[in-house]
DNA sequence: AGCAAATGGGAATGCGCTTTCCATCAATCC
DNA sequence: GGATTGATGGAAAGCGCATTCCCATTTGCT
């Protein structure tokens, strides 16, 4: 009942099995036009499958590419992804989805079992984190991806580098400038903007989170104006409606009129929710800003002012980049780099 | 430089593979704790990480889960694939991603690249298609999944069973109640609303739309409503788009106040979308209503009615009982079928 | 015609691991 | 005390395939 193998079909074909993996995988040598017809309709009428697996242990390549992420139901993650999936399919490789709930133990758990299938590639999507609970586990991470790079696999990361991993052969990095384009963001509603900041953030130590809130503040110290108050929550929506509930208490005492800037377009959302269950409303209570401006939120109500990032591109360069024959640095294709876009909607309008 | 093999490990060991292997992978035989504990140091510090891809071939299980979607960036498919993710997680096992843009064609290649993988299990989430230009491709895709059941393997379908596929052994389907839940949809929206009902549809022969809008029209039915009409487009945001567009065009023309059913919450979102941008709102203008229950778009104004489905939950049981010991029939666990719940929010409020 | 060079196919080896099947040895029994 | 278990480690045979040699033909050339 097991699969037919290719033993078999080379031998009702009446061929060895040289000879029939030589025409049915694509090999150097073809074999001539009469024996390929004869292997050909064999493997058919058998229902021959290649077992890719025992392929892969012989050329000792996996075609898989190991991807790592926080929650694949995040729309961030879900659309890099998508990058990932495209690019990888564009590779013809195949994807090997792990999620780790953002604890660098479940990356590190991942990243095992990824170097343990022998994937071609890994790609790190999630945040680092700088949190001293952590310290042990993003070593442990460290040490299992070098391993990993040193027996010849492949590292892409998205954002910042692995903590504790040296600059080694088959490692790179994919910059996202958040720090700048927070900055920029900043400046902006420095610009239409007279009351209070406040920053919505991530945990203390969440990389991701930290650089934007780094970006924004310095982008408010730039236009001359005091750095914003930082309530830090989980990074996901329901962080943002923890955030947006203790900061609606606060509103409704105080007379001004915040600008709140959120570290990411679902923290946004939480706070929205938040505010509006309070009977604030944006923007006429208070403006709102996220960060990402992922896909499915462009129609919510009032549109929000975030910073677009090209996600899928992310996801698809990264991948890309770690595929790269390890030859020449990266300045092959369009690797420009990542930026994005500074986008003010109706969340962030004059009141 | 290629990471060390078991042998290099047993020989720095003194023993033979046979009992290095023994001690590193759960064997029923364990080696004396001596040995043991040589073995283990010795591994560690060869840094030895098992080569996965050979252990399936020696044992012919490859610890894999093929999941195939339509678009993992899809909140609808991604959600399920969380739960997939995790049931695979629980049972130790890999998840392998393949997207097919909803063609089945592209779902013949997922299904063949998993087979040829050797996945022990694939997942289908996407909807099936009946039209007729399918139906070459899903004959195909049902070949290429019997093959892949007869040689051991297992299937698990979300929805509507693959057309062309006998009852066979190892393929188990998960049923989702959308008729009855869209009939239920169109009884209770029927007794809020006078005016008449359109439905902004997915292409004409997409199973999981026909469905619903066969569900729905049969609660109009039974409501005495006249049908509605049925406008198709893609089944996506921009095919709603599309959708509210052609209608915003007739709203301003005629008088009547219509409910909109949209065959699921991004679809919704189109519609919502295009009304705004013709200056209609929702429920003033139009009352809307989609299907899924987003959770991203919970956060949506005005709250859009939809019928609640538990996807993580569906990609979890469709993944468990596709995991099920080929033995008894699934009458384990709490199998107890999907259930879903019409959940009318503001979006189809009295005007 | 005679030789070198290409060409086409097969035998054999190995990829890294699991798993019988043996051989050994100590513990146990009558 | 010799025979019988039972436990324990090793040898070897695969798992399904790619690939390197190697040999027998052809082909191309002088």
């Amino acid at each position: 009942m097991a699969a037919s193998t290719l033993a078999e079909v080379a031998k009702l074909a009446g061929v060895s099995p040289a000879t029939a993996s030589r025409v049915l995988n694509g090999s150097a040598r073809t074999p001539g036009a009469g024996i390929a017809e004869r292997v050909r309709k064999a493997a058919e009428s058998l229902g021959y499958v290649p077992n890719l697996q025992a392929q892969a242990l012989a050329k000792s390549s996996t075609g898989l590419i190991g991807l790592i992420v926080h929650d694949i139901a995040d729309p961030y993650f879900s659309a890099i992804a998508r990058g990932v999936q495209e690019a990888a399919h564009q590779k013809r490789r195949m994807v090997l989805l792990a999620t780790t709930d953002g604890t660098p133990a479940g990356e590190k758990e991942a990243a095992a079992a990824f170097a343990a299938r022998r994937a071609d590639a890994i790609v790190i999507a999630g945040s680092r984190s700088h949190r001293a609970e952590d310290a042990a586990a993003n070593q442990d991470l460290a040490a299992e991806l070098e391993r990993y790079c040193r027996n010849g696999g492949r590292l892409g990361v998205v954002g910042q580098g692995i903590i504790g991993l040296p600059e080694i052969d088959g490692y790179s990095t994919l910059p996202v400038p958040n720090e700048e384009l927070a900055r920029q963001l900043a400046t902006e509603l420095a610009a239409g903007h007279d009351g209070p900041f406040v920053i919505a953030a991530g945990p203390d130590g969440l990389a991701t989170s930290d650089e934007r809130v780094r970006g924004f503040q310095r982008g408010l110290a730039d236009a001359g104006r005091p750095a914003a108050e930082v309530l830090h929550a989980a990074f996901n929506r329901d962080g943002g409606f923890d955030a947006g509930s203790r900061l609606a208490a606060r509103l409704r005492a105080e007379s001004a009129r915040p600008c709140i800037f959120a570290g990411n377009d679902v923290m946004a959302i939480g706070v929205a929710a938040a505010l509006r269950g309070d009977g604030l409303s944006v923007p006429e209570d208070a403006a709102l800003a996220g960060f990402d401006d992922i896909e499915w939120l462009r129609d919510l109500q009032p549109e929000l002012s975030t910073v677009g990032l090209p996600l899928e591109d992310i996801g698809r360069q990264v991948t890309l980049g770690a595929l790269l024959d390890s030859g020449a640095d990266p300045d092959g294709a369009a690797s420009a780099g990542i930026s994005g876009t500074v986008r003010l909607r109706r969340s962030t309008a004059r009141a």
